[in-house]
DNA sequence: TTGTATTTTTTACATGCGTAAATAAAGGAG
DNA sequence: CTCCTTTATTTACGCATGTAAAAAATACAA
């Protein structure tokens, strides 16, 4: 800790000597000022305490290098993981990552997107709630700013506005042809009203199976949870879900394939309660479980989950990318759409 | 979406028909115009898109009504539910909670309190990474605004910051006790170089183990991962290590008791992998896993988790009274600790 | 040495809004 | 209807910095 308590750049300028705009200058690109400047400068600072105001610097400035980033769901790992993947690169981009978490809630993702805007964020990247989302907000945004949807999409494509996620149908398709080669067909577990990946993973679950020659099978229940949080628990649901039909015997014997890692997680609990057997060896009865996400602690589940893993990474970097392309660029290339492979990670299962 | 693009309150003002300054106050306090003049511009407001900018708001105010929240890491479940209970209470109280994470890197975590210094914040509540923390920033910090420790403290303890965080000689007592009641006593799994917890918790551990007039073992490896991000993976380390210890047929009876979930996880699946008996009954040879923290999937592991469970909304709720309290207060009062009591959560592992 | 071209630095204004002080309007009593 | 009190609105200034334009300093050649 130095000695000096300086606290505006005014300040700053008598006690080192230089006015305060060549101050401004050198803290924007300590090159742009005459070496000799520059030394005296970073030797003065070494004597004071002196950080600049980050609602002034951001004022009056054509970029604010200030990158949105909006999540449903902070307790859902994957988001955890795709979160920390974009901040990190984002700050090697010399970015300024300010991330919200909607908590499953239109009402606050719509006032996320506005509290970005009025910040003049460069940009916003956000994996939006899907069928509940503000739309209204999320064109106002898009109509001000580049915005980039990561992960999920809104049903209704929105104009102007990037896309950067995992191809379902491919990922879809590898984990069913694994299912269909190594045991029984897989029945696709999934959750109404949730976002896009859902309904395309569905549909491309479906026209896998047909392409097979199967009869595809979906289970989903219409009844959703009241509040907004519960509604995000998908390990909870899924649990109590399989819990009942497993009391009854059902889905016992069965291949499930689930939209998402954290259902299937529940779905895995609930079988080990009810002593099935797990990925039973060729000829024998029993269940197996595949997920789809690559849930980053999919590896310590019991038994060790089978899925799909997407490249969290990659979604990370390309959304970066493209918020740099948009903010440098001159804007007017037409929106993009970016799709990612997912790898089969085969475990103990399914 | 509405009609009209409005950038500015000068721009609305014309719209409108009342001076800039009105709207001002009506936008910090409705009731503060008469009540036809609020009438007016409420209705003037449905006519256009206005969003005031976030910076200026904030630039020439006494409080800018933001607390700054940092955790260590994202992908920690634990931190992850901390993190959603005080933006869930801090919202109920009209703050704007900004969250950085530090991701385990003590510069990211200096550079995060800067940037809330920055903003002027009204207060900081941090998780601090700990030993490696930078704590010539963090004083800086608690000179200019209030810092409230949550969940974990410095090795050195700071003047003027409060901390808010769980009774670790509470917790780890009632554990310590209900496994020495049920089996044999627990081993204390840790590891090195961790934040205050860990040094408390053992230290609770032996104090305890003592008090029931047997001897402590503690099993921590001094040799850490290189890298930030590494160092904070327990599920991984705890797993490579017990991994190894199983193979060679050690701790295979034991009852180990970890200094976090996340540890308890990684050695539970090593157990899993290794076949050896969980939980054994009365009188068989076994091994028995316990955590620490109250992990929210403890509940979905197999066997799932017994561990001692934090009080999360209890913390955020403290930390935000606290952060309340000071910003109200004269702000002159002494630091305050305060301290929750964990839960025993007996589940199947042990 | 002087004049010109090329940096650097400074002066002056801009950013969008909060807020104290000054002014105007409304309300009420006589 | 007039005057005074109370409340509401407006004028004027401030916040901490960025930045274009003007002024000064430097570099270099003749």
């Amino acid at each position: 800790m130095k000695r000096v308590r300086i606290n505006t750049m005014e300040e700053l300028s008598v006690a080192i000597g230089v006015s305060r705009p060549t101050l401004s200058r050198y803290f924007n690109d300590p090159k742009s000022v005459r070496p000799s400047t520059a030394e005296k400068i970073r030797l003065g600072l070494q004597q004071v305490d002196y950080i600049p105001n980050f609602f002034a610097t951001r004022m009056n400035r054509e970029s604010t290098g200030i990158v949105g980033v909006i999540i449903p769901y902070l307790h859902d790992l994957f988001f955890a993981s795709l979160l920390e993947a974009i901040e990190k690169i984002g700050l090697q981009h010399d970015f300024t990552i300010l991330t919200q978490s909607s908590h499953g809630d239109p009402r606050l993702e719509a006032r996320a997107v506005e509290r970005f805007i009025s910040m003049n964020a460069d940009a916003i990247v956000i994996s939006p709630l899907g069928m509940d989302s503000d739309v209204a907000a999320l064109e106002l945004a898009a109509s001000k700013l580049p915005v980039v949807f990561i992960d999920s999409n809104l049903p209704e494509h929105l104009p102007n506005v990037d896309f950067v996620g995992t191809d379902n149908r491919q990922s879809i398709n590898i984990i069913v042809d694994y299912l269909c080669r190594t045991g029984t067909a897989p029945i696709f577990f999934s959750m109404p009203r949730l976002n896009s990946n859902s309904q395309e993973r569905e549909a491309a679950y479906v026209e896998r199976m047909q392409w097979h020659g199967l009869e595809p099978q979906v289970l989903i229940h219409e009844k959703l949870p009241e509040r907004w949080s519960e509604r995000w628990s998908f390990e909870s649901y899924a649990y109590q879900l399989m819990d009942e039909y497993f009391s009854r015997g059902r889905y016992t014997q069965d291949t499930l394939l689930c939209v998402n890692d954290l259902l299937a997680i529940g779905v895995l609990r609930a079988a080990t309660r009810h002593h099935l057997i797990i990925k039973p060896s060729a000829g024998a009865a029993g269940i197996r479980v595949a997920g789809h996400g690559g849930y980053p602690l999919s590896d310590y589940m019991t038994p060790s989950l089978t899925t799909v893993a997407q490249d969290v990474n990659a979604l990370a970097g390309a959304a970066i990318n493209m918020v740099i392309e948009r903010v440098r660029g001159a804007g007017s290339s037409l929106p993009s759409r970016q799709l990612f492979e997912a790898s089969l990670k085969i475990q103990e299962s399914a």
